[in-house]
DNA sequence: CATAGCCGCCTTTTT
DNA sequence: GGCGGCTATG
């Protein structure tokens, strides 16, 4: 059977029609569980049936996960060799190191993290002689990602700002990027400007790219930035054929830059698309994509759509509220236990949660109920210190001019070269106009340094060196030989006990360098180094493992599992308290993330929030997520405030019910449930004071500093504290009761 | 020059 | 609560 024929008698006729469309633009308007991952591989099965070559097809996937999962399910159709699937970033690493000459970009870069970028702005801010109290390097970077990510230059973006902080910013931005090329280093955002540029500035090399690439195919379109879109117009210039997929209710990543526009508008920017919409769900029963549907519903800023269900009804979606975040932790890994006593395999389990510090406490939940779990944080291993000291002599081989990673092991093991000594090499290195890794080659002609010094730093020259001379070929034997000879190892083996998680691990870098080596035809440093850059939370999943899975909803994207689990549903959690109360557009994204984790659950979905919850070391009353209240659910199906659950199926109930209410009616129900929620909060008998009209997000007066938003309540009674920011800028904490506020 | 201990800062989501 | 950076001390 050719893929073609599987294509013919498996797919509906929507499917079909996405992928035997061959030339030209495409838009598939995806919803969840509608089988577009399915229909991107039989495209590409399809393309190959219709004759065009494997390698002259490109996909991009939103992670190294989805572009591994794609490769194999492409393979089983006999369809995948030499096609080029992987992330936009992955992407542009390739390009960058095959053309970059043509940037300035010298192919051995290395790429920088948070951290190493945190380093760089620090450096940045201070040499434009800036306050680091006034100008914050983590703002800084966050406004310089910004610019990058909209593909604005230094010197684009300091010829059109005219305010001071403007000014300042564009000093910093431009100082920032000199140190980076400097140090041959790219940051995350670079990856994708330099390679936009590079595409826009170099029609030869865009051409070339064009005739390679004949067939582009992007999953995940909704969460593209602006530089991502610029180089999909650039690979797709020549030819339109050009296939992106998506759904604008799972767009997720505003925040670092994804543009719903890219999406929205892709019938103006290419008018003869086809576009065909995938709105059937394969995936979840309907009790499930009710709840879905009713929540995505109150976003305003959408075309209104519905998820068709093809499942018959299932387990009743459960909604529970539990004392504190240790009762919800002790009721999920319960129900969990009795679904695994009852023949679910862990692998079909999964618990979603807004932000990583959650995982801590469910961890040690599962721990004590022997549940198997894996926590889906892949970067995790890369930030610990062992590793990154590995890496940082790895990085100094690869790239000499990486003096982020010079600094961090010049004297890591200890080995005598303080900070008198560096400062001596710097100052060497700046009167010289040579970089600091030349400096320190020449240890022993700089006068300033005492002989004892020197030699110190002439010995690691010398050792890095000898590293360098065997840096060709596989990594794994380099990994291994850096960590005996560099003194790293001596100085772990020397912590004793201390030392061996750190050993371990040091050595498990080893093995994925060996697996690596494996797995590559040609292995070599700088290519490990800059996947490895690129490695990302969620490709740490592996369901093979056996284990239940926990990790944040936005890590959750594009999985699914048949029992989801999804915790602390509470104001100030999800919706998030950083997302700002009063941008509705931030306000929806938070939605939309709910709307993601609910749409992962295939047959049962629990919903849970904490009545307290332990933020910053203190246990404060929380308030039930706004969201809980536009899920549908009739109140007497929500927990009631004084409930004292301590299951999960204690408040299940049948969602099919409510089918056919009109949304109107289940609004007004909403903001009925809403109120009772946040009203007057009783504990242990206490006075029930009037908070109601006290909710975050609300207007208020206030006589001194005038109008404001609510943006957090801790209520403590007739003692509750209110936090407002007012529209002069300034946040204030008041006591509520003294605080004559007026709601309005 | 190294180390320990303390202080103060930040604290969402991630390629 | 956790980490990085700074200071004081050996």
């Amino acid at each position: 059977m050719t893929s073609n024929d599987a294509a013919q008698c498996r797919l509906t006729s929507s499917q079909q029609k996405a992928v035997s469309h061959i030339d030209g633009p495409l838009l598939v308007l995806a919803g969840p569980g509608s089988g577009k991952t399915r229909v991107i591989t039989f495209r590409i099965a399809a393309l190959i049936d219709h004759g065009v070559p494997p390698r002259n097809i490109c996909a991009i996937t939103f992670t190294n996960k989805a572009a591994e999962q794609m490769r194999q399910r492409a393979a089983a159709l006999g369809a995948s060799a030499g096609a080029h699937i992987s992330t936009f970033h992955s992407l542009c690493v390739r390009l960058l190191r095959r053309y970059g000459a043509a940037a300035g970009i010298k192919p051995n870069f290395s790429i920088y993290d948070d951290a190493d970028q945190s380093k760089c702005i620090k450096a940045a801010v201070r040499d434009c002689q800036l306050d680091t109290a006034n100008f914050p390097p983590s703002r800084m970077l966050a406004a310089v990602s910004t610019l990058k990510n909209k593909l604005i230059a230094p010197e684009a973006f300091k010829s059109r700002t005219n305010d001071f902080f403007g000014e300042a910013l564009a000093r910093v931005y431009a100082r920032y990027q000199r140190i980076l090329a400097d140090l041959n280093a790219l940051d995350f955002d670079d990856l994708l400007m330099k390679a936009a540029f590079m595409l826009e500035e170099n029609p030869n090399i865009a051409a070339q790219l064009a005739d390679r690439f004949r067939y582009l195919l992007i999953d995940e379109y909704q969460d593209t930035n602006h530089a991502q879109y610029r180089i999909a117009r650039s690979l797709a210039a020549a030819h339109h054929n050009i296939c992106a997929t998506g759904d604008p209710d799972q767009s997720i990543y505003r925040w670092r830059g994804a543009d719903i526009r890219n999406i929205l508008a892709f019938e103006e920017d290419y008018p003869d698309a086809l576009i065909v919409k995938l709105e059937e769900n394969f995936r979840s029963t309907p009790n499930i994509l009710e709840i879905a549907d009713n929540l995505i519903a109150h976003n305003k800023h959408r075309k209104p759509k519905r998820l068709v269900p093809t499942l018959p009804n299932g387990h009743a979606v459960a909604v529970t509220a539990f004392e504190d975040e240790y009762e919800e932790a002790r009721g999920l890994a319960r129900t969990i236990s009795d679904l695994i006593d009852a023949g679910v395999a862990p692998t079909d389990i999964a618990v979603f949660y807004r932000v990583n510090a959650m995982s801590r406490i469910v961890e040690e939940a599962f721990i004590r109920a022997r549940i198997p779990y894996q926590i889906v944080r892949g970067v995790e291993f890369y930030n610990r210190k062992e590793i990154r000291d590995v890496l940082a002599y790895l990085k100094l081989i690869a790239n000499p001019a990486d003096e982020v990673a010079l600094l961090r092991i010049i004297n890591t093991p200890a080995r005598g070269i303080g900070k008198t000594t560096l400062d001596r090499l710097a100052n060497y290195a700046s009167r010289h106009g040579i970089p600091l890794h030349n400096a320190v080659a020449r240890a022993a002609e700089i006068e300033a340094l005492p002989k004892a010094a020197a030699l110190k730093v002439a010995t690691f020259a010398a050792l890095i060196d000898k590293f360098r001379a065997s840096a060709e070929g596989p990594v794994g034997p380099l990994v291994e030989l850096v960590f005996n000879e560099s003194g790293l190892y001596d100085s772990l083996r020397a912590l004793g006990p201390d030392g061996r998680d750190a050993i371990e691990n040091v050595e498990e870098l080893a093995n994925s360098a060996a697996g690596y080596d494996g797995r590559t035809e040609e292995p070599s440093l700088v290519d490990f180094l800059q996947q490895i850059a690129l490695f990302s939370d969620a490709d740490a999943y592996d369901p093979s493992k056996g284990q239940v899975a926990l990790m944040t909803l936005h890590a959750a994207k594009g999985l699914e599992f048949d029992n989801a689990f999804i915790i602390g549903l509470e104001e100030g959690l999800l919706p998030h308290e950083r997302t700002d109360a009063d941008d509705e557009h931030d306000l929806e994204e938070e939605r939309r993330l709910l709307f993601v984790g609910i749409t992962r659950a295939k047959s049962r979905l629990h919903i849970s929030y904490a009545r307290y919850r332990t933020i910053r070391g203190q246990m404060l009353r929380s308030v039930p997520s706004q969201f809980l209240f536009e899920l549908g659910i009739p109140e007497s199906a929500l927990p009631s405030d004084d409930d004292d659950d301590d299951d999960f199926d204690a408040d299940s109930f049948d969602t099919t019910r409510g089918r056919g209410a009109g949304s109107n009616a289940r609004r007004d129900k909403a903001a009925g449930l809403s109120e009772g929620f946040s009203g007057p909060i009783t504990r242990g008998g206490e006075q029930p004071s009037d908070v109601a009209p006290f909710t975050p997000g609300r207007k208020v007066r206030h006589p001194h500093f005038g109008h404001g938003t609510i943006r957090k309540l801790i209520n403590l009674g007739p003692d509750s504290i209110i936090e407002v920011r007012f529209n002069t800028g300034q946040t204030k904490s008041l006591l509520l009761k003294y605080a004559h506020l007026e709601p309005l």
